[in-house]
RNA sequence: GGAGGGGUGGGUGAGCGGCUAAUACCGGCGGUCUGUAAAAUCGCUGCCUUAACAGGCUACGCAGGUUCGAAUCCUGCCCCCUCCA
């Protein structure tokens, strides 16, 4: 194990606050622990409650990672409980509950979608069902009795909302209750979580003085802004990108991001030095790098660290290939089509030429466009595929051929790609001569 | 428990008997430009049928009612907010 400041080094780097006086005072347990020179038991709490995790989730949990690289005992806890009440946390309204199946199926995903940033062999995997579910309600007084009414309305977010005069629940007061509780059940040294998760960690060391246990340290990691550059990535927001994006949607992803969030990213979801990384701002501010090539090695970065570096050679190639030469990708949805079944299908129709001579009957089988679009599940509704075919944002793209398709029917064949807007593909496979 | 205010499309928020698939703004999508960035600019933005013209069907908390006609009026119910207890 490395040397106590060297560890803390690493630990405390990215770490925010908002308070000074809370930063030194972790540092400083921090430093008195990691001196008792034993493995600490560390733990992130997620909770399942939407299928995928993001990337703004790798934040803290690549900071679980630092502890675990360091021989330290890590936990990731799945909130199979709390996803009950729902976090008040990170909203400023009131989350609909989930049922217990679809915290269920997503609490399966989740941990496996974690392995993809830590180690599996090194993490517990635990639920706080385990203990939440067991709570009698004479316990939940012991706990209740606490904390007091002003602590919780004089946090920022319900105070937000009383002043609005939104509602506010009192099962919401609950959360900070629970995870408070998973600190003492799992008697943890520290606890990583976001930012705004600083008022529950901090119950979480309330609670654990009640019940005799020395406070955690609390890890708080700054909050990962999405896709479109001002909220924080949120799978309800839609400007996320998933950890089980393939790693040529990742890319794409990433090189779509703002120009001037590029460094926040370098700073929470890659391991570039932090030397680096102050170059690469220094050479973006006076303009002496091409952002796009910044980009690309941040885009390369993470998908290496998620898929792997061969993946994410291929998809910076594909990348390359497809939006900066106008090539094809190879991977997308094929939609098979059968011309007998297919509602679309419109028959075959008669090619003539002109001289009206030679009646050649050729038959090239026309589909309703609109139909395919939609059925193949690119575009929500017919409705939608025929605005965007009058906008012509569908194209067909079949070796450098580019060509507009602006009529309704439109005769396709095995093979053909269809292109709308900028980057939804599809292939169509003629179901009829595959069979 | 009492009094008052309110529930409209992804969000904010107009409309308050027909001209309203519903103003506006934001968001989203698409075209041009470009670095699949930003900015700019033009356009689209319920669903279904139609090549198109056009037609149909859903929709303004829920359920009924009045009316030729309702998001708009009436009744009941549900929910939210404020003040009082």
């Amino acid at each position: 194990m490395p040397s106590v400041d060297e560890q803390l080094r690493l630990l405390m780097r990215g770490v925010v606050y908002g308070d000074e006086g809370v930063a030194r005072a972790m540092e400083n347990e921090l430093r008195e622990r990691l001196a008792e020179g034993r493995p600490l038991r560390v733990y992130l709490g997620i909770d399942p409650t939407a299928p995928d995790l993001t990337l703004g989730h790798t934040v803290p949990m690549r900071k679980l990672r630092q502890f675990q690289q360091l021989g330290h005992k890590v936990v990731l806890l799945i909130g199979g409980f709390t996803a009950l009440v729902g976090d008040p946390s990170d909203k400023d309204s009131a989350r609909p509950m989930l049922t217990l199946e679809e915290i269920e199926a997503n609490g399966r995903t989740y941990a496996e979608q974690a392995f993809k940033i830590l180690d599996p062999e090194l993490t517990v995997v635990r639920n706080n069902a385990e203990w939440l579910s067991k709570l009698t309600f004479q316990e939940l007084i012991k706990i209740a009795s606490k904390f007091t009414v002003g602590q919780f309305l004089q946090r920022d977010n319900f105070a937000k909302r009383r002043e609005r005069g939104d509602p506010i629940y009192v099962h919401e007061f609950f959360y900070a209750f629970m995870q408070a509780y998973d600190a003492v059940a799992l008697e943890t040294d520290a606890q990583v979580g976001a930012t705004e998760q600083l008022f529950n960690l901090m119950a979480g060391r309330t609670l654990q003085r009640a019940y005799g246990q020395r406070p955690q340290i609390a890890i708080c990691m700054p909050i990962l802004v999405g896709t479109d550059g001002r909220l924080r990535m949120s799978k309800s927001q839609g400007n996320y990108i998933a950890l089980n994006d393939s790693p040529e949607e990742m890319y794409g992803k990433v090189m779509s991001l703002p120009d001037d969030v590029m460094i926040d990213y370098f700073t929470l979801v890659t391991d570039v030095p932090s030397e680096d990384i102050e170059k690469i701002r220094r050479k973006l501010a006076e303009r002496s790098v091409n952002p796009m090539d910044v980009k690309k090695r941040l885009a390369r970065e993470i998908v290496t660290d998620l898929h792997g570096a061969k993946a994410a050679a291929t998809a910076q190639e594909s990348f390359a290939r497809t939006f900066q030469q106008g090539a094809t990708p190879e991977d997308m949805i094929e939609f098979a089509l059968s011309f007998r079944d297919f509602p679309g299908g419109r028959g075959s129709i008669t090619l003539r030429d002109v001289g009206g001579q030679a009646e050649t009957e050729t038959s090239i089988r026309t589909y309703s466009l609109p139909h395919v679009l939609a059925f193949s599940g690119v575009v929500a509704s017919v409705s939608e595929a025929r605005r965007l075919i009058t906008q012509g944002a569908v194209e067909r793209v079949s070796n450098e051929q580019h060509e507009t398709l602006q009529d309704v029917l439109v005769p396709l064949s095995d093979g053909d790609v269809l292109r709308v807007g900028k980057h939804r593909f599809l292939r169509i496979v003629d179901a009829d001569k595959r069979e």
